[in-house]
DNA sequence: CCCAATTTCGAAAACGTTTTCGTCAGCGAT
DNA sequence: ATCGCTGACGAAAACGTTTTCGAAATTGGG
């Protein structure tokens, strides 16, 4: 390997000249400064991130806590999105991302905040990550920044950030009301996310605000997959009186419950209107094409970014709760009740 | 920070004699063993990855290179599915992953190697770098192991992984073949990508086995996109003899030209075949149903991490080329010329 | 020219480990 | 008693940086 000392040997300086040039201190001369770049350079030098990183208890990376099957077992395209343009902002500051293995705290002895120690990641970056992990209550104490999203992490140096669900949740509901619907069933989240629960919040608000009435058999609960979207489909579908119009907690349990609907000889967005949350790839795809609740993920990646790279260089930065909005993209899952002449637009609204 | 002195000192031991024990040295009695390791997870201590690794020269990380959108633009959901699958198996033996941001070759003026080097990675995946990317021909020079996917990178401790996508398109053209279709078109990949140009020559592979006529007037190409796939059907439908199948390379593009197969007034699956590559998730949820070729991304996954582990284990051990079986799944998307009473499947064959 | 101020540089300590090698004590065999 | 082993331990060097602080060299003002 070569290090500082091949090159500080090469111009003729010490070592710690070198150094100063390469960290861009003022006291050294032009003439040395750019004799010390132009060795370096033609010697392919990289610094050592860790004898680097041992001295300044900095690693210019940061700790990813990503699960990506959930408890629950699926995979959720959702966060991939997130983390994506999370990255590209962290990487304009230079920084790269560790991703930890083993996520489950049961593998990881000492929990996630010992792990970050132990890499000396300059802050942590946590998706997917259940609120019941026992691992977080470390976390909460730590000094380390943090930011957690959909994940109510509270922490002296942790930020917090989901999309708006409750608002969301809300719009949905209230759409379909637009479009003549009064009967509004619900399928929602049997694990009690923090999302989820703020949707099955948000769908109550709106029932209260239009004067729905609440009947517990249209009431349902699923985990986020197709499947369970499916079954909660079929028990909605053997009631005598059925809604006009179901809101489902993510796309996916309304994609299964299309199957479900078609299979019992009814047609999906005709006979019963459907609306999800996430705006999956898949939903533009489906027929009928899904109208939904988007979260807007590129949006949700940069502000954890700037929050994080915030926390990291303002030691004395307060965490914060951050809620990005949620955009109504309307495609063609829900009939309209009220007018005849309507019509099925195949646009997606709101995309650039 | 809790260091390996606080604890030498409570034990009444040497640093040395801690460090021993926390390596698992047979020269430290079982007494003071003892007492070493209470005392360490009293204290919760976890050691410096960075002081340990600058003694070490490793960092118990795997650097991943990973070009998401790449330079045309897309996203793979893909990629993501093995690198969930790579990280389960190398997590297993204790490695953490290091996502390199700016990966684009023009950000990092030193190439990947120099990055590589810089964060002392002990192996390196890379999925989505375009072959053409300069910053490669350091790495097929370089002494680090590599293994990377989709991108036929030779060195010596270079082994490179990738479906058999000769074969997988073989079959492909031969399924349509034995449903009765004897004029196959044929959508390829405009950018020369590995995979894409396997394809290609599994297509005319297969033209020569079966004595098909090549005809160019059936051949486009596109870029991996719905929308180019959209585009590239809407040439073909402007034939005046048009084939009565298609083979995609990319199931996206197989999902854009049916749309505009609809657009034209036709069925896709009835009056236009089509046959994909890859089994996104999506193609089980379009309408048609997308026949198409599965690359079996988990063990993608698991076999280009048991290769780095092997290469990273044995410094001796010659580089490889794996190539990893691929799977007709059959669903609705290509009408059996044959038989009249065929029937449609709604399963998916072999998913489990 | 002299003194003070300013530039420019380097010695040395520090960061937290691992690893080599030597020391020392105890012990069994002669 | 002596010798040679073995088992248990520690001193010290090394890994490649950063950073502090003092020394040396240069400059500028009078």
């Amino acid at each position: 390997m070569t290090t500082i000392y091949d090159i500080a040997r090469q111009a003729g300086v010490s070592a710690t000249t070198v150094s100063k040039v390469l960290n861009g201190y003022p006291d050294v001369s032009v003439k040395t400064r750019e004799k010390v770049q132009q060795i370096t350079a033609a010697l392919g030098y990289q610094p050592s991130a860790a004898a680097r990183g041992l001295v300044t208890r900095r690693s210019m990376s940061i700790g990813v806590f990503f699960q990506d099957r959930s408890s629950f077992g699926f995979r959720h395209p959702f966060l991939h999105d997130i983390i994506a343009s999370f990255q590209d902002i962290v990487g304009e500051s230079g920084y790269d991302l560790l991703f930890f293995s083993n996520v489950h705290s049961a593998n990881t002895p000492h929990g996630f905040e010992a792990r970050a120690r132990h890499r000396d990641v300059d802050g942590l970056f946590l998706l997917g990550v259940p609120r019941t992990d026992p691992g977080l209550s470390s976390l909460s104490r730590s000094r380390i920044p943090i930011v957690s999203v959909d994940l109510d992490l509270i922490g002296s140096r942790a930020s917090y950030l989901a999309s708006d669900n409750i608002g969301g949740a809300r719009n949905a509901v209230h759409f379909l009301y637009e479009n003549g619907h009064r009967d509004i069933g619900f399928v929602g989240d049997r694990y009690g996310t923090k999302p989820g629960h703020d949707r099955t919040l948000g769908y109550h608000q709106a029932l209260q605000e239009l004067s729905l009435p609440y009947r517990a058999e249209w009431i349902q609960e699923g985990d986020f997959t197709e499947a369970s979207g499916y079954a909660a489909m079929m028990k909605i579908l053997a009631l005598r009186e059925r809604p006009t119009a179901i809101f489902f907690v993510s796309d996916m349990m309304a994609i299964g419950a299309m199957r479900a609907i078609r299979e019992a000889g009814l047609t999906p967005g005709e006979d019963i209107s459907l609306i999800g949350f996430d705006d999956v790839h898949l939903a533009q795809y489906v027929t009928p094409a899904l109208t939904t609740i988007r979260q807007n993920k590129d949006e949700m990646g940069r502000l954890a970014a700037i929050e994080l790279l915030e926390l990291m260089r303002n030691p004395n930065k307060p965490p914060s709760v951050i809620t990005v909005e949620t955009e109504l993209v309307v495609r063609d899952s829900v009939k309209n009740l009220l007018n005849v002449d309507q019509h099925r637009s195949g646009k997606v609204a709101g995309i650039s």
